[in-house]
RNA sequence: GGGCCUGUAGAUCAGGGGUAGAUCGUUGCGUUCGCAACGCAAAGGCCGCGGGUUCGAAUCCCGCCGGGUCCA
C-alpha cells in the first residue's frame, strides 16, 4: 500500500536499489547491489561483534556529542532532555520516545515546537521486555534516544524525507561507516493514533536508528488502511527520527554485550564485588558472550522454553553442554541486569519518582524490587543505593541528579528495608502454607501462589524455595506473571462527553473580571435544562475547584446554576428546571459569592501549601492530585514516608506566613514552550492543560500552570488551618486543610469539642490529658479488682450453695437463681463447683433480661449430661437461644418471668439423663 | 483508579460465636561465689475505632483509621 512512498529522489540519483529479501519479503534499499537480505534478524546475524562498523570507538558522551553535534552543523536546534517520567503527558507514565517530549500538542499542531528542525538525546524507559534485559546482550531498560525532528506543515515545508535519508547517510559517513554496508528496510509505522511510512537503518545486523515520517492520523472511515484501521492525511507532517545512543557505542566497539560497551566500569566492579571473572579479553570467554549475543538477536527469548532453546543453540555452537554454559551465563546475565536496572533506577529517582503501589512509583518499585532480587542471587553485599550512586557519578552529563544523591539514598535505603521485611514476612506465611499443604500430602497448587504474589508480593521463585525447605513441591509454570497479569480484568476507558452541535467557545468572564459577581450574556442554545451562553462569570468545574452555583434570569424567571461544565471550551449551565429559557435570550447572570470565595481561597492556599511542603518535605514533592470544596480542601503530594507532626506544624506555619506577607497573585497567559523553558515541568502540578496559551500562576515561589480562580492577594485567604495528613497510597501523602472562614469555624469546632470533654470530667481544657491519663488507668485498676473480687465471690458463693445440691443418681446436682449478677459472675461460679468432678451446676440471673449458665464435671459428664443441650433447651424457655461445649455452656433469653420454669427443666433433663 | 490480604500481651503470632491463649522478652523466687542455663511463679490485653446482627461478638456484617500487596 505504502510502496510509492519510497521511491524517492535521493535513492535513485545515489544509485541506490531496491530488493526484496527472500527470507522475509521485505523490502529494502541498498547502494550494494550484492546484498541479499533485508538486514534484519533473524534475516541475517550480527557481525560487528568483534568488527566494530566505525573508524573509532565512542564511549556515550562523546557518541552523544558527536551526534548532536553534527546535526547542528546541519541547521538543527539543540534542545535539553526532557525527563524519564512524562509530566506533560496523562496517557503515559514514562518517556517512551523522543516524540513523546513533543506530543499531543506539538505533533497535532496546536503549540509550536520549541526549535524546528531540532536534534535532542532523550533518555527513555521501556520496560516491556525485562526479562529478556541481561540475557539478549542487546535489549536495556534505560537508553537514550538520539533524534532529529522536523515539524512540517502544508503552510511550510522544512525537510521531508529525501534530506532526513541523506543526513543519515551524512552522519554514518562521517562516523567512517562504509555505506555500502547500510540497508533501509522499509516498514511502516504506525502507533498512538499515528502512523506514516518508516525505514530501519540495518548496519550489520543490528538495527541502528528508525526513521519515521508520520504523516497519518487514525480516523474512522479514512481511506487509507494499515493494519485494519483506517488513516488520513494529516496537515502537519514530522520527521520522527530514533537513533539508538547505546546501539551506536556498542557498534563502533563490538564488545560482546551491549553492556560491556555502555557501562564497562560498573560492569566490572560489580563483577569484581560478585567475585565473577569478567575477562572480555579473553578470547574463548568473549566467544562465548558474542555467540549468545548473535544467537538472541534472531530469537524471541522470552518466557523458559525459548531461553532453553537459545542455551542449546549457543552450547551447541561453543561445543559444550547446556548445564556448563549455564553456569558461566547466569552469573554474568544477572551483573548486565543489576547494572542496567541500577542506571534505570538512578534516571527514575534522579528525576523524581518515588516508589510507590501505584502508577510510575509502581513502575521504579518494580524494578527496584527486581534489583534487589537479582543483588541477593548473586550475594552481592553492598547497599543498592550505592551502585546507584556509582552510577550517578557516571553520568557527568546530569549533574541534577547528583544534588539529589541524599534523598535517592533515603529512599532506596527505606525500599529495601521494605522489601526486606515484605520477604521476612512472606517467608513465614509460606512456610505456615507449606505445612498445610504437607499434612495433606499435596503439593502447593498454583491458585496458592498467586495468592501469595497477588495480595502479599511474595515472588512465585522465593514460595519454591521456602517451600522445598519444607519438603513440599510446588507447581511453577513458566507462564507464572502472565496468568497473574490475565487475572486483573482491564478498567474501561471512560467516554467524553461530547456537544452535538458546533458552538464557538464561551467568552470566560471569571478570568477577565475575577472579582465580579453579576454579568449579562445572550443564550446560545438551550438543550433541556442546560444553558450555553455567549460568555459567562460561572467557573467550570476544573482543576480540582468545583462548579460555581448561582442563578440565571430572564425577566421574572429566575432557575438556579446547579452544575457548570467546560466541554471542549464550551461553557455549559445545569439548572434546576428545564423552560424559560429561549435561545436570543438576554440572561443576568449572578453568582453565590460566598461560594466562590471559599473555592478561590482554598485555591491559593493550595497552591501555598504545596509549596511549604516541597519547602518543609524536599523538592520531590510533586502535586498528585487536589480537590477544593467551601469548607475544606485536599491535596495529595508524593512523599516517600510519612509526615511527622513536626513538618505538619512546620508546613502550617509556613503557609501562614506566606498568607501574612500579603503575597500579590500574578495571573498571566504564556506561550507554553517559553514557560516551560523558563520554569520547568514544576509548572503541571495540577495536570497539563491543553492548548499554545497556558495560564501561568505565580504565589510567592509557587509556579504552577492553573485554570482555576483565585484571590489577588494571598492576606485575602485569612487562615489556613491544616486538619490531618493520610497516606492514600504508599508514596503518597494527603494534606487535608481549611482557609478562611471555614479554618476559623475549624477552629470554633475544635474548641467545642476541647470544651465538652473538659467539662465532662469538670476540668480545665489544660488538664485534659492529664486527667484522661488518670482515668484510663483508674478504669484499667477497677477493672481488674472487679475480676478479682468476682473470682472471690464465686468462690465463696459455691461454699455457701454446696449444701442446697439435691442428689440424683449419685450426682449433686445445683439450680439456683443469682439475682443481678451478670454472666462473668455465673459463669466463674458454675467453673467452681464444676471442678467437683460429681456436680452439675444450673444457674440463672435477671441481669439485664435472662442470662444461663450451666457447667458439669467430668463424671456427670461421662454419665451423659451436656451443658450445651441443657441451655438449649433452657434458653427456648425464656426466649432467646444458646449453646456451648459439654462441660459449660451459655445462653440467655429476655423473658425473666420463667426463669424457675427454666431452671426445673433444666433439672428435669439431667434426670432424665442419668436415671 | 480497580482488586485482594491484614490489625489480638513489649515482640512474633495462634484462636475465628460461648471463661482471651502460646513462645520469646520483663519481674520475683529457687539453684549459684557470680553469670549463663534450668525449675517455679507473677505482672502485662478497650482483641485498631465506631455502628449493626445476636441471649451472647476478638470472632459475622457495615463504615472509618492504620499496615501490606498485586494490576492498569
Amino acid at each position: 500500500m505504502l510502496e510509492d512512498e519510497y521511491q524517492l529522489d535521493y535513492f535513485k540519483e545515489n544509485g541506490f536499489v531496491r530488493k526484496q529479501c527472500p527470507k522475509c519479503g521485505k523490502n529494502f534499499w541498498t547502494r550494494n547491489p550484492e546484498t541479499e537480505f533485508c538486514g534484519d534478524p533473524p534475516c541475517v546475524t550480527y557481525s560487528f561483534i568483534g568488527s566494530p562498523v566505525f573508524k573509532k570507538e565512542y564511549d556515550i558522551s562523546s557518541m552523544r556529542e558527536a551526534y548532536l553535534s553534527f546535526f547542528e552543523r546541519h541547521g538543527h536546534t539543540r534542545v535539553k532532555r526532557y525527563p524519564v517520567i512524562a509530566r506533560w503527558r496523562d496517557d503515559i507514565y514514562l518517556t517512551i520516545a523522543s516524540i513523546a517530549d513533543f506530543q499531543p500538542f506539538v505533533t497535532s499542531g496546536l503549540v509550536p515546537p520549541p526549535a524546528n528542525p531540532l536534534t535532542i538525546s532523550q533518555p527513555c524507559i521501556r520496560l516491556d521486555d525485562l526479562d529478556a534485559v541481561g540475557r539478549s546482550g542487546r535489549h536495556l531498560t534505560t537508553f537514550e534516544m538520539m533524534a532529529h525532528h522536523c515539524f512540517n506543515s502544508r503552510k511550510k515545508e522544512i525537510y521531508w524525507k529525501d534530506r532526513t535519508m541523506e543526513l543519515c547517510d551524512s552522519l554514518l559517513s562521517e562516523l567512517g561507516l562504509d555505506l555500502n554496508a547500510v540497508t533501509y528496510k522499509e516498514s511502516p509505522w504506525a502507533g498512538g493514533g499515528n502512523a506514516g511510512p518508516s525505514v530501519e537503518v540495518m548496519v550489520a545486523g543490528l538495527e541502528l536508528a528508525t526513521l519515521v515520517f508520520m504523516d497519518l492520523k487514525q480516523v474512522k472511515g479514512g481511506s487509507i488502511d494499515i493494519k485494519g484501521e483506517t488513516y488520513e492525511k494529516m496537515d502537519n507532517y514530522i520527521v520522527d527520527t530514533g537513533y539508538g545512543l547505546e546501539r551506536f557505542v556498542w557498534a563502533s566497539k563490538g564488545s560482546p554485550t551491549i553492556y560491556d560497551a555502555v557501562f564497562p566500569k560498573v560492569v566490572n566492579e560489580l563483577m569484581d564485588l560478585a567475585g565473577i571473572e569478567h575477562s572480555i579479553e579473553d578470547p574463548e570467554y568473549a566467544n562465548i558472550f558474542s555467540q549468545n549475543a548473535r544467537f538472541a538477536g534472531v530469537m524471541d527469548i522470552s518466557g523458559q522454553a525459548n531461553l532453553l532453546q537459545l542455551r542449546k543453540k549457543v552450547a551447541e555452537s561453543i561445543g559444550t553442554t547446556v548445564e556448563k554454559l549455564q553456569n558461566i551465563m547466569v552469573p554474568v546475565e544477572t551483573v548486565y541486569a543489576i547494572t542496567d536496572h541500577s542506571r534505570c533506577l538512578a534516571f527514575m529517582l534522579g528525576d523524581g519518582i518515588i516508589p510507590s503501589n501505584v502508577k510510575a512509583g509502581y513502575l521504579a518499585r518494580l524494578v527496584l524490587r527486581r534489583t534487589l532480587r537479582m543483588m541477593k542471587e548473586l550475594d552481592l553485599r553492598i547497599p543498592l543505593s550505592e551502585i546507584i550512586e556509582v552510577q550517578i557519578r557516571n553520568f557527568p552529563e546530569y549533574p541534577e541528579f547528583r544534588e539529589r544523591l541524599d534523598t535517592i539514598h533515603e529512599i532506596v535505603a527505606l525500599e529495601e528495608e521494605k522489601y526486606a521485611d515484605t520477604i521476612e514476612r512472606g517467608k513465614k506465611l509460606v512456610r505456615k502454607t507449606a505445612l498445610h499443604f504437607k499434612e495433606k500430602k499435596k503439593s502447593i497448587p498454583l491458585a496458592e501462589l498467586i495468592q501469595l504474589y497477588d495480595t502479599h508480593g511474595i515472588p512465585p521463585e522465593i514460595t519454591r524455595e521456602v517451600a522445598k525447605e519444607a519438603g513440599v513441591d510446588v507447581e511453577l509454570p513458566d507462564t507464572f506473571y502472565s496468568l497473574v497479569a490475565k487475572k486483573h480484568s482491564k478498567a474501561q476507558e471512560e467516554e467524553q462527553e461530547k456537544l452535538p452541535l458546533d458552538i464557538p467557545p464561551t467568552r470566560k468572564l471569571y478570568y477577565e473580571y475575577p472579582e465580579q459577581t453579576e454579568f449579562e450574556a445572550k443564550v446560545l442554545e438551550v438543550i433541556e435544562n442546560k444553558i450555553i451562553l455567549d460568555q459567562t462569570l460561572f467557573y467550570p468545574e476544573g482543576g480540582g475547584q468545583p462548579a460555581d452555583h448561582g442563578t440565571l434570569a430572564v425577566n421574572d424567571f429566575v432557575a438556579n446554576v446547579v452544575d457548570v461544565q467546560n466541554i471542549n471550551g464550551v461553557i455549559v449551565h445545569e439548572t434546576d428546571s428545564d423552560f424559560g429559557f429561549n435561545k436570543g435570550d438576554t440572561v443576568k447572570g449572578r453568582l453565590d459569592w460566598e461560594r466562590r470565595l471559599a473555592h478561590m481561597r482554598h485555591h491559593t492556599a493550595t497552591h501555598i501549601v504545596n509549596e511549604s511542603a516541597k519547602k518543609v518535605l524536599g523538592r520531590h514533592i510533586w502535586q498528585t492530585g487536589a480537590q477544593k470544596s467551601t469548607d475544606r480542601a485536599r491535596l495529595d503530594i508524593t512523599h516517600y514516608k510519612r509526615i511527622t507532626d513536626e513538618e505538619f506544624k512546620q508546613i502550617e506555619m509556613l503557609a501562614n506566613k506566606e498568607v501574612m506577607k500579603n503575597l500579590p497573585v500574578d495571573i498571566k497567559w504564556m506561550d507554553r514552550m517559553e514557560a516551560e523553558k523558563l520554569y520547568g515541568f514544576v509548572l503541571y502540578q495540577g495536570g497539563v492543560p491543553p492548548g499554545k496559551e497556558i495560564r501561568i500562576l505565580k504565589v510567592g515561589d509557587d509556579v504552577e500552570a492553573c485554570g482555576g480562580t483565585h484571590v489577588s492577594n494571598t492576606g485575602l485567604i485569612g487562615p489556613i488551618k491544616l486538619i490531618k495528613t493520610e497516606r492514600i497510597q504508599d508514596g503518597v501523602e494527603r494534606i487535608e486543610f481549611s482557609a478562611g472562614e471555614a479554618a476559623v469555624k475549624r477552629w470554633e469546632e475544635r474548641d467545642d469539642l476541647l470544651n465538652k470533654s473538659a467539662e465532662a470530667l469538670r476540668v480545665s481544657p489544660e488538664q485534659l490529658p492529664d486527667t484522661v491519663n488518670r482515668f484510663f488507668e483508674e478504669w484499667k485498676d477497677l477493672k481488674k479488682e472487679n475480676e478479682r473480687l468476682k473470682a472471690e465471690l464465686a468462690e465463696v458463693r459455691v461454699k455457701a450453695m454446696m449444701s442446697e445440691a439435691m442428689s440424683i443418681n449419685g450426682l449433686r446436682v445445683l439450680s439456683k437463681k443469682i439475682p443481678h449478677a451478670d454472666v462473668d459472675e455465673l459463669i466463674k461460679a458454675a467453673t467452681e463447683f464444676s471442678k467437683n468432678d460429681d456436680v452439675v451446676a444450673l444457674l440463672a440471673s435477671d441481669s439485664g433480661g435472662v442470662k444461663l449458665v450451666v457447667a458439669a464435671g467430668e463424671r456427670a459428664q461421662k454419665m451423659g449430661v451436656n451443658s450445651g443441650a441443657i441451655v438449649r433447651e433452657m434458653s427456648k424457655l425464656v426466649g432467646g437461644g444458646g449453646g456451648g461445649k459439654l462441660g459449660i455452656a451459655q445462653g440467655g433469653g429476655t423473658d425473666a418471668g420463667r426463669i424457675e420454669e427454666a431452671l426445673l427443666r433444666g433439672v428435669e433433663m439431667v434426670r432424665e439423663k442419668v436415671e
